[in-house]
DNA sequence: ATATTTGCAAAGAGTTTGCATCATA
DNA sequence: TATGATGCAAACTCTTTGCAAATAT
């Protein structure tokens, strides 16, 4: 659950990119950041559509899909596809930049994500961007281990 | 392209594999990996289906989707999730270990992928392992950039 | 006022499943 | 010959789309 000093920048920068962007400030956009900012770890859209209607905010599933995608282009949120068929969503702003360790059970389920940070993975970056003469916007690592189930 | 040497190399690899879990050594099975190891890059399960049909092998997709997945358990392919929805697939015996930069147009469609590969991955898995005792079996790393259309 | 956003339901895409048939061991 | 594998089509799941109604600017 984030602070609501975060909530509030997050909020006021929701606001910026949509003003830049010629888009609406409807309710629904904000509410749904700010549902994504009470979250804590990753999840996906049905989870989210379900705690929203859950708090008494009916929305339609098809705008909970709109807005999500809106909230990553303006850089609030990640898109995760570790796992087929099901795309997770985290919150980005001020969480800062960190990668997933994903342990998996003997049936390759997803049982737990740590998150690490290494700053080697920066060094690859801008090694790769002097490479190819690329801007590199950001990058996905995940490392996949197995747990037994017990 | 693989060589034939290695293709064969994969077949008794494959053999083993099958003999070891008691499952069947149908022609569908080394028809598709044959198939696999033909493809120079990465390829999704409806090109692959095509492909196998245009040489007059007749299988069906779900035949392509099962053998995938035992490839996949018999470490022959490796599996990546970059875009949501479809599957891509690579062959991985023998190709060596290597990551991804993904370079998408501005409609954030796929433009090519580039692959390299960098020792610091390997020294950050062992880092990982030795901090959580866990055994890191793989890894996927994705670099995005973002290509103007021309 | 007007054009975007929403809600709903239906369509779409990729993948999985169920069941009868086939064929490997 | 007995069980696992295949083929086909239908089912499923997640996501996207189309259109009418609502609403932000």
């Amino acid at each position: 659950m984030a602070k609501p000093e975060i909530i509030e920048m997050v909020k006021q920068i929701l606001t910026k990119y949509l003003r830049k962007q010629k888009l609406r400030k409807t309710p629904e956009r904000f509410r749904i950041l700010e549902r994504v900012y009470e979250e804590d770890g990753h999840f996906d859209v049905d989870t989210l559509y379900k705690k929203l209607k859950a708090n008494g905010f009916m929305v339609s599933k098809a705008t909970v899909y709109n807005t999500l995608e809106l909230l990553l282009h303006a850089g609030l949120v990640r898109k995760h596809l570790f796992s087929p068929q099901t795309a997770f969503y985290e919150k980005k702003f001020f969480t800062g930049s960190h990668d997933h360790l994903i342990i998996l059970d003997d049936e390759g389920q997803v049982k737990k994500i740590v998150e690490f940070c290494d700053p080697r993975i920066e060094a690859i970056r801008k090694d790769l961007e002097k490479h190819t003469g690329l801007s590199i916007e950001n990058h996905d690592l995940y490392f996949y281990a197995i747990d037994q189930k017990r």
